[in-house]
DNA sequence: ATGTCCACCTGCTGGC
DNA sequence: TGCCAGCAGGTGGACA
């Protein structure tokens, strides 16, 4: 679920929904995620009002007029459920405000995490020092491609996931941005044409605006049954397309495995 | 430094 | 119906 677009889409959600609104009671259901709670976080949070909804990466970021930092991570399995029916069984944390409503931070898989800091030092943190820019900031383009993929010899799939260089993109995005520049995932990155990264630098923000406007649309439809975000269907080119059409030759797209994960091609196409 | 692999967890699906 | 293998949107640490 939770690349850069689905963060980006869980945060807009909750904004109107915690902006303004002092945290009332913060339930911890369990002593950890991927890693314990922080020290003191029920407290520190409690009272607090919420002044910053957004998101760096694929982290979500939430400010109290405390000057902390909430720290976001959905992991694989990540979701903020609005006002919930009932408390189920993998909701690891329970926010409720002033407002009375109340948002379950639920993770089947605890891949996920959450931490506190201070806003001031937010960006120092370990988890977001060592992050590269966004992709859809000014920061992004063709140059930082090529600086990034010069004399590389990990595949290109592997330096597009890879956080440090470009923030936010995972394995859909990865497979999708390749396709439409071109790009064979398994390519050495040292050996794409500058006309592709070129391709590649236009196509990222591109999957991602597209992505994030699928989400936004339908936020409304999935804020209506159980108040899950950061679910929507999207169709894409060639991820999870094993078998289907390439939608621009028709020819079948295939799945390859590249360190243990799937990416989807179509080996015409992608070179 | 670079590249690769595995572990961390639970749930779902599809084949037998 | 049951069981089991394989798969899942992400890190982060341990290797050679």
């Amino acid at each position: 679920m939770p690349e850069l677009p689905e963060v980006e889409t869980v945060m807009r959600g909750l904004a109107p929904v915690w902006l303004g609104q002092a945290f009332s009671r913060i339930t911890l259901n369990r002593a950890d995620l991927r890693r314990p709670f922080p020290d003191g976080l029920g407290q520190r949070l409690t009272g607090a009002t919420v002044i910053g909804c957004r998101r760096r990466a694929k982290y979500g970021l939430v400010d109290t007029d405390r000057g902390d930092t909430l720290i976001i991570h959905l992991g694989m399995s990540g979701r903020m459920r609005v006002d919930p029916e009932a408390i189920g069984k993998h909701d690891h944390v329970v926010f409720e405000t002033g407002n009375g409503r109340t948002v379950a931070f639920n993770d089947a898989r605890r891949f996920g995490s959450l931490d506190l800091v201070e806003t001031a030092h937010a960006d120092a943190h370990p988890l977001l020092a060592s992050i590269g820019p966004e992709p859809l900031g000014p920061e992004f383009g063709v140059a930082l491609l090529q600086r990034a993929f010069a004399d590389r010899l990990a595949p290109a799939k592997a330096l597009l996931l890879d956080q440090r260089v470009v923030a936010g993109l995972g394995n859909i995005y990865v497979c999708e941005a390749l396709f439409r520049a071109g790009i064979h995932p398994a390519r050495a990155g040292g050996t794409v044409a500058t006309a592709r990264l070129k391709a590649l630098a236009e196509a990222v923000p591109v999957v991602l605006e597209e992505a994030i406007a699928a989400g936004g649309s339908s936020l409304r439809d999935h804020a209506a049954p159980d108040g899950t975000l950061g679910y929507f269907q999207k169709t894409f080119s060639v991820y999870g397309q094993e078998g289907e059409a390439c939608p621009v030759c028709g020819t079948t797209v295939e799945r390859i495995v590249q360190s243990g994960r799937s990416s989807f091609l179509c080996r015409k196409c992608q070179r």
